[in-house]
DNA sequence: ATACTATATGTCATTATAGACATATCGTCA
DNA sequence: TGACGATATGTCTATAATGACATATAGTAT
């Protein structure tokens, strides 16, 4: 991506709640490090929800249990790319996709 | 990604209504593929809204300008990563980009 | 403690995507 | 017609992401 030191740095220190505003990051790179991260967590709760061990889920969608270990945890070298077709794989749809990405207003709440 | 001549032949013969079951992709394939041109049409919406050239646009992001028109043509070449990243440049929130991917149930409607 | 299973982390060679540049095509205007 | 501005398309080298593999670190049993 842009740049990776950055990256590297950010996907460290996160927190759940409320993620990346904390370093110096514009608001369009902050926007896109949140979108990953909710993202990743989705993932991890589909494969779990599905009980599916990271490796059970790397050999549906032929990638590597480290990838997918990455991907959980929001790993700047994983792409948007990579999430979104592992999501659908799973599953998803493009609405839960969309969801997961930004919340409609007034959503009903699981 | 993972087949690039199919993808090749995709992004060439895409309609704009209803775009991509007519060739043999999976539910998911179709969804990845969707989901980009509907981000590609969004993203020249966006431009064109704002009275920028592709020229314009290219300088805005430090890219170039065939590979804005790449990604306006939904050209297999260009990421989501990129997608996104450049729609969140010219200003596009999280959930205009998720309206974006899917539009909600019932929406207002422009 | 050891052994086993799931997950995390680091590295590497291969592959995909990047920006850049040339050039073709299109539209419009003089 | 030709010239100009915008867009499209093809190809290049450089860079980033990929799967694979090794290995480290839980966690949970016995």
């Amino acid at each position: 991506m842009r740049e990776s030191k950055r990256k590297r740095l950010e996907a460290k220190g996160w927190r759940v709640g409320g993620t990346a505003e904390f370093l110096n990051l514009s608001p369009e790179e902050a926007a896109y490090v949140e979108l990953k991260i909710n993202l990743a967590l989705k993932l991890r709760e589909w494969r779990t929800r599905r009980q599916l061990t990271q490796g059970d889920l790397a050999r549906l969608v032929k990638s590597s249990q480290s990838r997918v270990a990455k991907m959980e945890a929001g790993d700047p070298s994983v792409s948007l790319d990579l999430l979104v077709r592992t999501l659908l794989a799973l599953g998803a749809s493009s609405r839960e996709i969309a969801r997961t990405i930004a919340p409609p207003r007034r959503a009903t709440a699981a």
